[in-house]
DNA sequence: TAAATTAATGCAAAGGTTTGCGGTAATGTT
DNA sequence: AACATTACCGCAAACCTTTGCATTAATTTA
């Protein structure tokens, strides 16, 4: 365990003071050209690494953002923390990373973790269970930015980043009438979630303004088993021409109904999803599907969180467009 | 943003001494009883968080652990981390992410990242690109233990935990002789990779053991397309009554071959993959699959390094078991 | 009763860095 | 020659906590 070197060492080394030194590796004009050079060349040698404790307790903040999600596993966070992590590295911020498990205990324990380490700032996709914002409030006041994304609280109090799911849903829809389909089963999601309900919401208006006659049937599920038995008992009882899964969970589960009924795509019938492209892909042929990135969002989410962490604290929420990425299953 | 309070302000509030007040909140024995509870009722009340810098400062260490991976996405790594993640929190640990894109360059800039804040160890999945393991080596000389995990270097120096590749290789070529299959189409990764040697030297091993007549048809795909392909190409030329894939992505390529073909399984053809579970439960009937848990490999990850961290720096590589899950796919 | 023990608290240093301000010498200006 | 300016550099405080040692008062022991 070699120790490591600090300003101290290499002030000592070149009979320097510690805040010239200090100051030549951070190239304040003050100091002269020869010394800089001198101060460097040693420290390179030295293999000095300045101790970010020591940074971060003198400016008290850091380069750390916490990130608080339901889970990483399953289809979504962990495209999503794969693209915000790219874009908070070329700003040199690192991510922590914190699963709340769906307990709003473990959220407000994971938010604390966050306030004690002094992230720069935090980004939550609330778990269900969570309704009191006041642990949100709290850090938010104690001078840490705190952006909801995904699954975002109806507060205005934060900002907020989200896919675009009205959007999404009209398109849906719209791509759905454009193909000609008459006879749909659509699958949906939980619908207490707010997501469900805007999807739902824009898809059903859709219809309704452009194409009245089509033959709609809506149903939930909250799980991929819930939507392969759904989609199942609905093909037993009469035949559609589209199927529309409004997430990759749901598409999952009734993409085996299909297949055990046998069904030939997109000759039998049509299938289109709102999905965020990985799922899709496995199928043949490929499944279209309305994009909703979670690259895209993760990278958005660090922006606005940075605006936040700067000065202008952008309130509001900010959608993420989803567009049509056709594959030839509908 | 209300300023936080210190230890500085209970002990003013209290007419304290600073000491008095930091050994009353972690109950030192020499502080009296009633001294004890009118610091944490103040504490309580002023909502006092340790300044994680301070602490850190003073005792040179954090409960931060950095994890170095190609890419968070994918499928394998976030179950991975996820697993990580929740066995870390429960030992007071936090993780932090960092994505090398399989470039040696930010890996060791990501090194860095972890030396400078002092991380209490480092997981490591390394790039495929990485042959210099001097940047590790300093690292772990600086008194910061680096365990490898999954995709492993070849030096002993390192404490590494890995699949159990070639007992998954050799589970895979004994079921696939349990169920009598003679004539079988296998898909490998990329040769070079040391996973794809151990996998197929077990495998073929079993074969030429157990059942030398076995028509074995091996190749090797980098990507689930070439998978794909190479699946379309030999299914062209002759039948198979069993087709293997060594992992999900070629599971992904080759299922849609199958599918193409409009071959039913288990009827027409056998299909077995290693897999950590997502992509097989995806198709219908559910492909049966050899294990390769990354919630596990990670929950076993955390406990090497945490050993490492302790004292016993175990050498060596650990092997995390795999299992057959019976799907009825073959 | 004097000495020794125990209980409770305070002092001060250390950990590494940043930064406002003050100091010194050399150069430039009248 | 006296003064103002400039170019460099150092001092010391501050950030907040932990911890070895000293200090004081109260209690016990001989």
């Amino acid at each position: 365990m070699k120790s490591r070197s600090t300003l101290k060492h290499i002030a000592e080394h070149l009979h320097l003071s510690i805040s010239t030194v200090s100051r030549a590796l951070s190239d304040h004009p003050d100091i002269a050209l020869h010394t800089k050079q001198k101060v460097k060349e040693l420290a390179e040698l030295l293999e000095y690494e300045p101790n970010a404790f020591a940074i971060q307790l003198r400016t008290n903040a850091s380069k750390i953002i916490g990130v608080i999600v339901p889970e990483i596993s399953g289809y979504f966070y962990h495209s999503f923390i794969a693209g915000l992590e790219d874009e908070a590295r070329s700003w040199g911020f690192s991510l922590m990373i914190l699963q709340s498990g769906n307990d709003p205990e473990t959220e407000s324990a994971n938010l604390r973790l966050c306030r004690m380490n002094r992230a720069a700032g935090i980004l939550v996709a609330a778990s269900s269970g969570t309704t009191d914002l006041t642990p949100f409030e709290r850090t938010n006041a104690s001078g840490i930015p705190v952006v909801f994304f995904d699954k975002v609280p109806e507060s205005r109090q934060f900002p907020k980043v989200s896919m675009a799911d009205a959007e999404a849903g009209f398109l849906s829809a719209d791509t759905l009438i454009r193909k000609e389909r008459k006879k749909i089963l659509a699958i949906f999601g939980d619908h207490v979630l707010s997501i469900t309900k805007k999807r739902l919401k824009a898809f059903q208006g859709t219809f309704q303004r452009h194409a009245p006659d089509t033959k709609l049937t809506i149903r939930h599920a909250r799980s991929q088993q819930e939507a392969h038995q759904i989609t199942s008992e609905a093909l037993a009882i009469e035949p559609f021409d589209a199927v529309f899964a409004m997430s990759d969970e749901i598409l999952a589960g009734a993409m085996k109904a299909l297949q055990q009924h046998r069904l030939k795509i997109p000759q039998d019938i049509g299938v289109l999803a709102i999905s965020t492209g990985l799922i899709p892909s496995l199928y043949e042929p490929e499944i279209s599907y309305i994009e909703t990135s979670g690259e895209i969002l993760g990278k958005r989410s660090f922006e606005i969180l940075h605006k936040c962490m700067s000065k202008t604290a952008p309130k509001g929420e900010f959608l993420v467009p989803s567009t049509l990425i056709e594959k030839g299953s509908i």
